[in-house]
DNA sequence: GTCTATAGCTGGATAGAC
DNA sequence: GTCTATCCAGCTATAGAC
């Protein structure tokens, strides 16, 4: 009757350190340490290090993907729409601010070996097609003024980059946790007044 | 008479290396091959895989403080100074595509050993340097529009985060090398034409 | 300086008792 | 299901010949 609980703690702690350390500096031992059991354990659940690692980085990645998605909210104005994104986006980081740099750290680790995985899984299907028509609108709204593409680039950019380099930046610039919440809390409305400022027409 | 010869080879093949697979994936053997020699001199040059590291990742941490130093040219503007730099730090970084992702995931797998390092160096005190005073003439420019900190991350964002994510893009989108180069070489004209809109006054 | 050979250890995986 | 004990491959590092 422990089966569901133990799992579960296997899950939870191969998440955090598979997050921390990545898949070649993780180690069973850790995992097995924080899960509250021992290595063997490990292996009857999962039969090896490269299983349960692939369960432990789709479900990361499907999450930022769902993140992605239920981000973008129907709304009949492109700009209501847009602006809903950047708030709903960076709120979800906020709860999960490791997520981006492991995400495309371990997928530049091994991008064939990703692509594979991703080809058995209807996963991402979803928040693509959103994406494409995302940009399509932006194209169909901003064309002239601008690449949908950039722009599409532009948003994801400034609202994912900064929870990619706080590491390097909280080692550079002695920011604390208390700081940097309130920072990219208020990066909401800044990022918002940025982009309705670069895409106002006249 | 090698000497020179040899250490430059090595270096060569373990920047490459490391870059590829991080810390914990690398593995020496990998890096003999690729300089064309054996493991056993490797630990003669570099007493220890973790020495050899150390060597490289700072000067690939040194190397893009410097692009990020000689971005800022001197400018009367802070306007043409500011898309000079855009334009020069997406140059920078289409020749060093993997240097962003590698310098901050691998700070962020070990911040504090990271800033003990930073300490006995004096690298980043000059780019460190450059970059407040950028943030505080943005600040003065443009602080009643937007907060400098801010607006300094869109541009730094804007620049960056396409080289960080690209692997995933690649992968999910199949998009080859020619198109992403143009697409980055487009997105010089795109950054600096959205962050002057975004910045114009009326 | 450069090589071959090997020591010594770490860490993933399995056997087998309970 | 869960544990202890152990195997064995792979890796860093060193010894020692040339």
């Amino acid at each position: 009757m422990e089966e569901k609980d133990t799992e579960l703690q296997i899950k939870e702690a191969a998440r955090t350190v598979f997050m921390k350390r990545g898949y070649a500096g993780a180690r069973m031992q850790e995992i097995a340490d924080l899960a509250g059991i021992n290595k063997a354990l490990l292996h009857y659940y999962y039969r090896s290090k490269e299983r349960l690692y692939d369960v432990i980085f789709m479900e990361v990645f499907q999450e930022l993907m769902e993140g992605l998605e239920s981000a973008f909210v129907e709304e009949d104005s492109i700009k209501v729409k847009m602006e809903a994104f950047i708030d709903l986006y960076i709120s979800t980081l906020m709860k999960n601010p490791h997520m981006p740099l492991f995400v495309v750290s371990e997928i530049s680790r091994d991008p064939d070996t990703f692509i594979e995985k991703l080809k058995t899984k209807e996963i991402f299907e979803g928040a693509n097609k959103i994406v494409l028509s995302f940009i399509s609108d932006l194209n169909n709204e901003y064309g002239e003024q601008l690449n949908a593409i950039h722009l599409f680039m532009n948003i994801i950019s400034m609202c994912v980059f900064p929870f990619i380099s706080k590491p390097m930046l909280g080692a550079i610039t002695q920011i604390d946790d208390a700081t940097w919440k309130i920072l990219m809390e208020t990066r909401k409305e800044e990022v918002k007044r940025f982009v309705a400022k670069a895409l106002e027409k006249r």
